[in-house]
DNA sequence: AGGTCCTTGAATCGTTCGTTTGACACCCGC
DNA sequence: GCGGGTGTCAAACGAACGATTCAAGGACCT
């Protein structure tokens, strides 16, 4: 028995495939070893035999999908440092290098489209404590890392502010993704069947914009009142 | 035996109370009734008894909080367009109006305000499928109502864009709320511990600027290639 | 052919879940 | 003072869960 994360025999890859759809039509505490193992066409047992437990087959579906998506982003971050050679990356190419991720590594899934992505929403939006230490710390180097490059894009903005502010963008990335029946059943379809590019790339657009909030602007349209900025939200 | 959606006697009052903590603590599903009664200082069959399933008493929960919440958005969006008398509401209103009921509803809560931020962002992020009937309903309205307001504030704007940056915005608030402490381990504590105030402040700023891309803007420093806009996400 | 290791099979473990039951106490109007 | 709701109680229900057990299979090497 090979307990490794990334799964290799097709036993294992079965098993993982089978629990990642699941996952992602019904929600990772929704399933159980049964449901999982019934899709794969195999015993109950199975799972506790490759992955040790169901917890350890959930880190081996959040693994196989979160470390390609952050180490592509660490490999464009990287390349965009290197052709920018010290000077500030462009907050679009910044942003770009952190969500195009998504969408080369959807293409690569045997899953849908649409289920790859709610998936992925999944992880974050409910299993954010239960990811596998591995995957948090490699969170951790791409935040550190796009961190870095997002102070010197924006160079009048604080840290805690840019992290605040990413934090926004990552909430509203993983809302779209996971929760799109919420859209579909408010705008009953009007909004068609857009594409995952489609869909990212109308987010970037709006992230882009929040992240540069307050900066390069003319501010001559916001009539905002100056005073106790802090006392209230009213802007 | 009243199985009335919002409590008022006394043991249903505890039973909400003592259900909202937990399922703000750990989420809705990993709360059993067991716990909840335990809480509550009260007998297993009471639940049941009172709200005729756990599923009635998850009910009751959402009911409780999200109503008062929509019926202020309500209130203050039609406020403001008797204020403004046919004439665009302008969009820093508009959004106040939307999220401000956040911080006057969690107030009037007997919990802390982080305890009622993740209930509520718990709602829309774990428990979407499973709200009543009657705030969905309720989400409706104010949904169509919102949108049509933003229509009339960004008359440039197509429906469908700003159904879809309202999602982004819902998104990231939902996040922001739910998954505090995402940022908190990220940042390593160095954001301090921001009020409920600051917290959504900071958003609003970030959510306005977003959903007013594109308009109003210069477009002196986005150097972006014009393009196939639709065929790639790259700006 | 025999032996070893890896993998699967069916059955079952103990636990926890939401829900139900039936007895018991209380209160209040007739 | 007495019957009929109303609420609470301990106890138990059946179902589903993750995990474990142990025997049997099967591939591979000597």
């Amino acid at each position: 028995m090979d307990r490794t994360i990334v799964p290799e025999s097709g036993a294992k890859l079965r098993l993982v495939e089978a629990a990642e759809e699941l996952f992602a039509e019904r929600g990772f505490e929704a399933v159980s070893v049964r449901d999982i193992t019934k899709r794969a066409g195999m015993n109950i047992a199975s799972v506790n035999y490759h992955f040790g437990s169901r917890d350890g087959l959930v880190a081996g579906v959040m693994t196989r999908y979160i470390t390609p998506i952050n180490e592509e982003r660490l490999a464009r971050i990287e390349a965009l440092e290197r052709r920018f050679s010290g000077k500030p990356v462009p907050l679009e190419e910044i942003l770009d290098a952190f969500i195009r991720p998504l969408a080369t590594q959807v293409r690569k899934s045997e899953m849908s489209e649409r289920l790859f992505l709610k998936l992925v929403g999944r992880m974050f939006g409910e299993q954010a404590a239960a990811m596998p230490p591995v995957v948090v710390e490699q969170f951790k180097v791409v935040v550190t890392r796009f961190l870095k490059a997002l102070s010197k894009a924006l160079p009048d903005l604080a840290s805690d502010e840019i992290l605040w502010r990413m934090h926004f963008v990552i909430g509203g990335l993983v809302h779209a993704m996971a929760q799109d029946e919420v859209l579909q059943r408010i705008t009953q379809g009007a909004s068609g069947n857009p594409t995952v590019e489609a869909t990212l790339s109308r987010f970037s657009r709006f992230a882009i914009a929040g992240l540069r909030n307050g900066l390069n602007e003319e501010a001559e349209l916001v009539e905002e009142a100056e005073d106790s900025p802090q006392a209230t939200f009213n802007f």
